[in-house]
DNA sequence: TAGATTGTTAATCGATTAACAATC
DNA sequence: TAGATTGTTAATCGATTAACAATC
């Protein structure tokens, strides 16, 4: 067997790493890679080739080689990619056990849901706290995350650096709140309100998640499917 | 003030309409234009050109008047478009009020948050039923619907028409489950597992909502912004 | 009629795919 | 060395934007 030899990572597990500017599609494309290598390595694979990959993937060998390309060159030639190799500078470029602090702002019945899970864990973020208005819940604790009053925002964000914020609230007061949170030295939004932050979205990195959308364009096509089997119907 | 007078709709309302092919890039704005409509028809706006619209939304005006005409011309030179004419078309479009049933499948803390959420009532979806293999589950109620025993879902399929299953599972059983669903006639798909369901999506309409993808590309963005403030500070 | 604004065609831009020379 | 497969350039495809004639 090949060793592979180029590219050798002299670095500690997830030291600082150069991210050139690369395109958005690109990007939303690594969280994918990242899991298909985990499984490959979970099955104890230790070689990949694009063609290989772009087979289990079902996207193109070519886009495969051009997206890793945008980063630096991860394979070798002959041989294909080191499965371990790729997976951890992969995980490096998304910043994967890098520590983020986050907070989930509304402790509502998704605030919850996401506290509970294991999705922040997982990804090496650590959630510091929850925060609301109500005084039910301020207090209580979610999935070993202590609620905290929304008044208390500024005093918790002056003693603990936050990295990002969970916007699980109603969106009534998306707005207003995000640009305090701002204005605390908050710079990434998970925004899943459903209104649309353009007042903040210069200075902070905002990623949305609509499930209004989604529903709706969801609906769409299932819509269309129906119409089109009527209309099949109709002509026998 | 001009009178709109082509295009006159002579439909009821949510009655059959055309959906041509139109590109997934187009379908995934049209939404978003619903949005927009809305509140400009709660402003008690009558009309909007495309100019106004592309200012509001942060779109170009092109691509609006694009948009809109691959549907038909939903507009009138001179004119603009009429707010309550073209929203009615988009609602049309998207299927609002088509009252799609819905069951959700795993009633845990996600599949419950959507059951509580307005999203669906306010879309003119009927939840009709949530299934669950946990026995302290079963029986129980959520936001009015009852929790059904998974080892019924023929039964109930049988007898109530599915048109979408939201799929919040276990990742593990989501492969399982979705063949399962298909078999019974279930052909749409709101996937929360972070499985890729590539086994139905021939015969399904499959919508993912990838949130530890979403997640990661966000993590991944705010460690460019932190990098990049360190490169800057190192070279003071 | 003159002004406004659409519908639509043409130009541009960006992303994907194909091809192949470099090289392990 | 021969075979395999990358890295990279060139070709294609699709989506966005610009321009303007049609027309209300």
């Amino acid at each position: 067997m090949v060793e592979i030899e180029n590219n050798v990572n002299t670095e500690k597990k997830h030291e600082r790493i150069d991210r050139p500017f690369v395109s958005p599609a690109v990007i939303r494309r690594l969280p994918r890679y990242f899991r298909y290598l985990r499984e490959l390595l979970r099955e104890g694979k230790t070689r990949i080739s694009s063609g290989e990959l772009s087979a289990r993937m079902q996207v193109t060998a070519s886009q495969i080689r051009q997206d890793l390309n945008c980063f630096g060159g991860f394979g070798q030639q002959g041989y294909g990619y080191n499965v371990s190799y790729l997976y951890s500078k992969i995980s490096d470029l998304l910043g994967v056990s890098m520590g983020l602090q986050v907070i989930i702002v509304g402790a509502g019945d998704l605030g919850r849901a996401l506290v509970r899970s294991t999705m922040f864990e997982k990804r090496g973020l650590d959630i510091v706290a929850l925060f609301d208005v109500d005084p039910d819940l301020i207090g209580k604790e979610f999935g070993g995350v202590k609620v905290h009053d929304m008044r208390d925002l500024e005093e918790f964000c002056s003693t603990h650096p936050v990295d990002m914020a969970v916007l699980t609230l109603p969106k009534e007061k998306a707005e207003e709140e995000s640009a305090r949170l701002l204005s605390l030295g908050v710079e990434g939004f998970w925004n899943f309100t459903g209104k649309e932050l353009s007042h903040i979205s210069k200075n902070a990195v905002v990623e949305n998640v609509h499930l209004g959308d989604s529903l709706m364009s969801l609906n769409y096509e299932i819509c269309r499917r129906k119409s089109e089997k009527d209309k099949k119907r109709m002509k026998e």
